[in-house]
DNA sequence: TTGAAAGCGTTACCAG
DNA sequence: CTGGTAACGCTTTCAA
């Protein structure tokens, strides 16, 4: 086992320079106390010995460590990871570093991190509530103890916790107008659970479509199940065989998307002749497939950096829990404009 | 601006207890010095209060802080997610905690993320080269320092530094295989700019097959500009222009592949039966275009795993400068078996 | 079985 | 302008 050397410290310098560690602490910080040329020698030697200020030194005495948490459901989902990405830049430069933790969608580690964050002593935690989380006292629990908490994407809004989230009522009315005015006339909405806010505000966007379209509700035209490729898949074959089945599936999210596009090659109808369909995704991905799918895209990066602003206000005593709304944009491709269009 | 409570310390449980900072500190190390009626009312007093060792206090005196730094060139690629991903679990399987920096491909921020690693006094750092980079003293200077330090897929290799690699000459070798056992006569090969090392192996392996299969070399089926979706679809376009088009093409890359894909159906022709195609990407996207795609799949999971206990190994003394060569996976998907085939 | 005290590296206050 | 010292929260001798 290598011994780890001790790092230089201020009494080296001091010793060195045969001077006292408060005259080289307040040289290093500039400060006008300390005449031109001692700054200048404590200077030089510092930057020559390579000092470093140890900096748990400095947090055990400020209490200000300047990190943060993010909790993530899932770090390779390409939408996390822009938010993540934005975040971090926001987070860097403001000189906080960032710690990132992925809940995988678990409840039990979502609360399990947190336990490790406050351990840690971060200075506040950005949070992306999981999809199996039902009970927020964790998350109370934090803002009652007056712990920099605020929130992305998947949100608990009790109106006090600052969050930034899309517009997912108006992106999905958006969306299904879309569909409308593209020759749908079934449209079939594939959700996820039904507990998760982002869940209801879409459908609820969808809804509000069809009311203000003057098109009949039906519920077996809207399944809400988990959120992931093999639901899309199901959800989709089993929509395709209903009786009347949908001639325009909205899929709220990525995963669903694919799923349902798989679903309805396999069962040989034309995409978007047959079934036209719209689903959320990124850019890239939606050229990836054929046709190219056309999509609400999330400014994802933008959220991120919004975020966690909103995280570094609260950190610095704003405490109105603002909610900010980041509009989305659907971008028309092939997969929602039906050539059979009356 | 909201005062933030100052946390519980050992002193306040030893006041409300009438005893003593010492006794508190031993009582929850569980030190059997201490008589079990006493360790009872601390460790239940401590619980109550919700106590939590100040960690700046302990790593002022253990200088452990359990942390360690990966760079990344970018933190939205899926590879590099993934790969994050099980760094970050097998981080914690240890209890080490995990900061990430990316680079986004650039030099200085490389160097400055490495500078920012030093001041927070992380325990190691794992990295992965940025694509600008091309001198390595930044490294070098970790090294001699006794900094632990390791690399992954894109690495600086002075055979010192421990380092895991994917199996690049021997997945397109493999690849270019698969595609001659499956009826392809013309091979074409899509990479990125010559002075990247994957770029290099890969094609090595490509070329290689072909030797060792007795193909004719073609420096015209060989394009190799840049790495991207649009660099794929160009290069396919015109590939399929030749007047002795390619049947079958090998893309060192998830973009160009689907880049390729495109091209080919915008041309009408089919995959597999006129071009076969092979790209390099992970499961989910291979399934989600159509045909689905044959590819290389790396075990990006596995290499972040890998990665990691390198990064602890040294850490706890291993200094064997270890490199570890993870393999990489064909999947046979329908856009590399021709039917037509004899 | 318990307590007192030194020390980790820094900052900030008080003296000179 | 400079130096001494207390304090941050904890661990670890040393003493009792």
């Amino acid at each position: 086992m290598t011994q780890k050397k001790r790092e230089v410290s201020l009494k080296d310098i001091a010793d060195e320079l045969g001077t006292s560690i408060s005259t080289v602490s307040r040289a290093l910080k500039n400060s006008t106390e300390i005449s031109e040329s001692m700054k200048d020698k404590i200077k030089t030697l510092a930057r020559e010995r390579n000092y470093r200020p140890n900096p748990f030194a400095v947090n055990l005495l400020k209490n200000s460590p300047r990190i943060i948490g993010i909790i993530v459901p899932d770090i390779v989902t390409h939408f996390f990871a822009s938010i993540i990405s934005g975040i971090n830049d926001t987070a860097r430069t403001n000189s906080y570093s960032v710690i990132i933790s992925s809940s995988n969608e678990s409840y039990d580690n979502e609360k399990r991190i947190i336990e490790d964050f406050l351990s840690i002593r971060v200075e506040g935690i950005i949070a992306c509530v999981s999809q199996q989380t039902k009970d927020f006292s964790h998350y109370e629990n934090l803002y009652n103890n007056n712990i920099p908490l605020v929130f992305y994407d998947r949100v608990f809004d009790n109106g006090l916790i600052p969050c930034v989230v899309s517009d997912n009522a108006d992106s999905a009315y958006m969306a299904t107008n879309h569909l409308i005015e593209n020759g749908a006339k079934r449209i079939a909405f594939i959700g996820g659970a039904n507990h998760i806010d982002i869940v209801k505000e879409r459908k609820h966007g969808y809804l509000q479509s069809l009311r203000d379209n003057n098109f009949k509700i039906e519920p077996k035209l809207v399944v809400c199940n988990h959120l992931g490729y093999n639901e899309g898949y199901a959800a989709t074959h089993k929509l395709l065989s209903l009786r009347q089945p949908p001639d325009a599936i909205l899929a709220m999210n990525d995963s669903l998307a694919f799923g349902a596009m798989k679903a309805i090659k396999d069962l040989r109808l034309s995409i978007p002749d047959d079934v036209s369909i719209i689903g959320y995704t990124d850019e890239q991905h939606s050229l990836y497939v054929e046709p190219a799918l056309t999509a609400v895209t999330h400014q994802t990066y933008k959220m991120g950096n919004e975020v966690c602003k909103l995280l570094l206000n609260y950190i610095n005593g704003d405490r109105s829990g603002k909610k900010i709304i980041i509009p989305s944009i659907l971008s028309v491709r092939d997969s929602s404009v039906k050539k059979n269009n009356i």
